[in-house]
DNA sequence: CAGCCCATGTAACGCGTTACATGATTAG
DNA sequence: CTAATCATGTAACGCGTTACATGGGCTG
């Protein structure tokens, strides 16, 4: 049930459907992910259980867009998901499902294969996230103290999946120095 | 795609529908679930695909049972879906999203409040998992070299699950003491 | 005999993805 | 003029959860 949260929490800074995948391909990545075709029957929901208001937006340049903003009923929404507490909700990783069953292959230069590959990946996402995490460091002389409540808090999240992947790719190469040794 | 391969993969050795159930809970947690009402009716779809074959093991003692087991069609299944290489899958992390709009809370203490919940959720978490491994690991002389194949691969997964469980912790501790001084 | 675990399933509903449909603007 | 990006939406389908329905066996 959080796409409609995530939707409440980032419209306190009105934008329209369109802007929202963007920021989710971008920026929350890190933690949820949704498509337009989910997104827009969303918005409409929460526009006719009025936690958000609607504002046509079209005209001057480019196509018309309808842009959304979170209203006092939205916020309190979005206030009573948090109070509530942390969310947890059941993960789902292929890759390490596959790790879990990789001996049903015979041959061990698969299994190797597999792991390498698996460790590209995740250097892969690791790099991309942490040169992010990064750029923001440098850009303020006073980190992460200088940073209003609001990035504070955005920041949080983006140090917890730097610091994630670190750990998962130090564990992909490990698997791969323990397989290399199985011969 | 991955609910399938699970139970192609699981089914290798012959199980019921409950004992695979048994199996999610207390194994695959780690990085899939799934429930009953969605397992029997899989079992029912691959079987027609030939890729599970059945047989009633009722009788005896308790209620009659159906006892499960992948052909060799299904066992392909399973090995092409690994030499496809690691599957991603969008991870969705409701904590995190609420980590990311925790600012809409006005009071500082209700901010602290959840990272403090949350650290203990992810504490307990790490400290079942861990458990877990360590018992697995004493119970080896030669750990991991002495583990046979199937053992060994299963164990990598638990391994990740436990290194990036103890990043993750050390993260919401170390967010908590940044948030203290936020005051 | 009450409550729990074993064991299998169906039904209703919501979440999420892929494909389809439409049309404007902008950059090469 | 063509391709990409901007912009909004619907339809079909599959995945996943919660609730419902049924019944046997075991333990206190």
């Amino acid at each position: 049930m959080s796409l409609k949260h995530i939707l409440l929490g980032e419209l306190q800074q009105p934008k329209s459907g369109y802007d929202i995948k963007k920021k989710f391909d971008q920026v929350f990545s890190n933690f949820w992910s949704a498509e337009l075709s989910q997104i827009y029957p969303q918005l409409k929901k929460l526009t006719e259980a009025k936690m958000l208001k609607v504002s046509d937006a079209g005209s001057s340049i480019g196509p018309s867009k309808k842009v959304y903003q979170t209203t006092e009923l939205g916020i309190t929404e979005v206030q009573k998901w948090l109070i509530e507490g942390p969310q947890q909700n059941p993960e789902k990783i292929s890759y390490l499902a596959q790790t879990y069953f990789l001996n049903t292959l015979h041959s061990h230069q698969q299994k190797l294969d597999f792991m390498i590959k698996l460790s590209k990946v995740i250097e892969e996402k690791y790099n991309f996230l942490n040169s992010a995490y990064q750029m923001r460091k440098q850009q303020e002389v006073n980190y992460p103290e200088s940073l209003d409540d609001e990035a504070f808090y955005n920041n949080l999240t983006l140090l917890m999946g730097v610091k994630k992947l670190k750990a998962i790719y130090e564990w992909s190469l490990s698997c791969i120095k323990m397989i290399e040794k199985r011969v």
